[in-house]
DNA sequence: ATAAAAAGTTAGATGAACCTAATATTTTAA
DNA sequence: TTAAAATATTAGGTTCATCTAACTTTTTAT
């Protein structure tokens, strides 16, 4: 196992190079609040450790190494949040800057407890999927509510951020994972949508955060 | 809040001060495994913090300010060992060292959370205090299986000792905080005892093992 | 009481993880 | 197609937490 920082730098790797495979230096820099020379000489470490594949000027790509060791960290990540839910009766806001933490403690026995107590769970509380003890992950085909036509019917199964704000928002909506939500009208003008919700009431979501929620039809 | 190290620092001189208020550089080296030169100089930062009371040559020893830090990780080291041992369902002893990752884990929410959960619990599963939050901590008046004379019963209310062998130890001797114990034999050429257990069985303790466990008659 | 042992200090070095300033390479767009 | 913008690199410096080697102060024991 390496640092704290490194464990950052490699989940970060992971979460940015998820669409294209690969990072820009500049992007990772940005995410962990960084300057430049910082994230070049740790990726010269990180690819003396086989744990990332980096050439000059080049884009960094983790490699399989590299990638095992993101997948244990994620699944850490999300056990703990669901754990800090489900049995400490947490809130899904609440939850993620604790769970930040807890990623990075070293003990199978903690995390295989939690595991046995949640009885193996898939997802997390926002929806995301839990890698196993061997970092396999089932992948979903995403839709987002945005994509929805009028008049159908799906229910929310995910959604793409973990932050306070961002959930804060989503439960004074009073949306929740599982919850069936039907499409009343999409704005052509500004791309908001009117949702008609299970407790009856139409809500309406902004484009911004509507694009956030992913759906099963 | 200092980083990680600063803090195990000032729990190991607060762990090591606790009978004479004072602690020797060179106790404390032993005790974090690190050489004189290095707590010498993590001395002179925690004395700019006034964290710690420090002369050249002389002992070292907390201020209020570090008596005040070093109690509130004290409080989240044993509030996270009793959780281990409740809610997690491990043994006591193999919750150690993970409570001594979980000390380092910072939101007041977190610890909020564990402490409702155990109903603001008194004792740690090693029958230690925990402090209150406010750094308060119930000091016993405490008395060793070995001080106790021969037909004489009492219950088992600590430990002196967090660490796994020694647990192990009393595990497989069958004992546990809150048993009810009888002296049957004091020997005096080793100081070995044989107790009557509510097991009905006799228990040999080695001088060295009774003299960590602390009852009250 | 003084010499040896124990305890503590200072100086200078190292590696991790960061920074700024200067420079080089690659991409993009006029 | 070349100049500007974006991206990446190198050089050299900082702080934290550690080290070794050399030295000083205090304690202890003959």
């Amino acid at each position: 196992m390496g640092s704290l920082t490194e464990e950052n730098y490699i989940k970060s790797i992971y979460a940015l190079s998820q669409a294209t495979g690969e990072v820009y230096l500049s992007e990772l820099a940005k995410k962990l609040d960084v300057k430049l020379p910082s994230v070049n000489s740790m990726m010269k470490r990180l690819a003396t450790k086989k744990l990332v594949a980096y050439a000059p000027y080049k884009g960094i790509r983790l490699t399989e190494k590299g990638k095992k060791e993101a997948l244990a960290i994620i699944r850490k990540h999300r056990l703990a949040e669901l754990f800090l839910v489900k049995v400490m009766g947490l809130g899904w806001e609440e939850v993620h800057d604790i769970a930040e933490q807890l990623e990075h403690v070293n003990s199978s026995r903690f995390y295989e407890r939690i595991d046995e107590l949640l009885n193996s769970p898939k997802f997390d509380p926002h929806g995301e999927p839990i890698p196993d003890s061997n970092g396999k992950i089932h992948t979903q085909k995403r839709t987002s509510l945005i994509d929805l036509a009028e008049g159908l019917t799906a229910t929310i199964t995910a959604v793409a951020e973990d932050e306070k704000l961002f959930l804060d928002h989503l439960n004074t909506k009073g949306l929740q994972i599982g919850d069936a939500v039907t499409i009343k009208k999409r704005e052509l003008f500004d791309g908001s949508i009117t949702l008609q919700h299970k407790s009856k009431k139409e809500i309406l979501l902004t484009h911004q955060v509507a694009e956030r929620i992913w759906v099963e039809v």
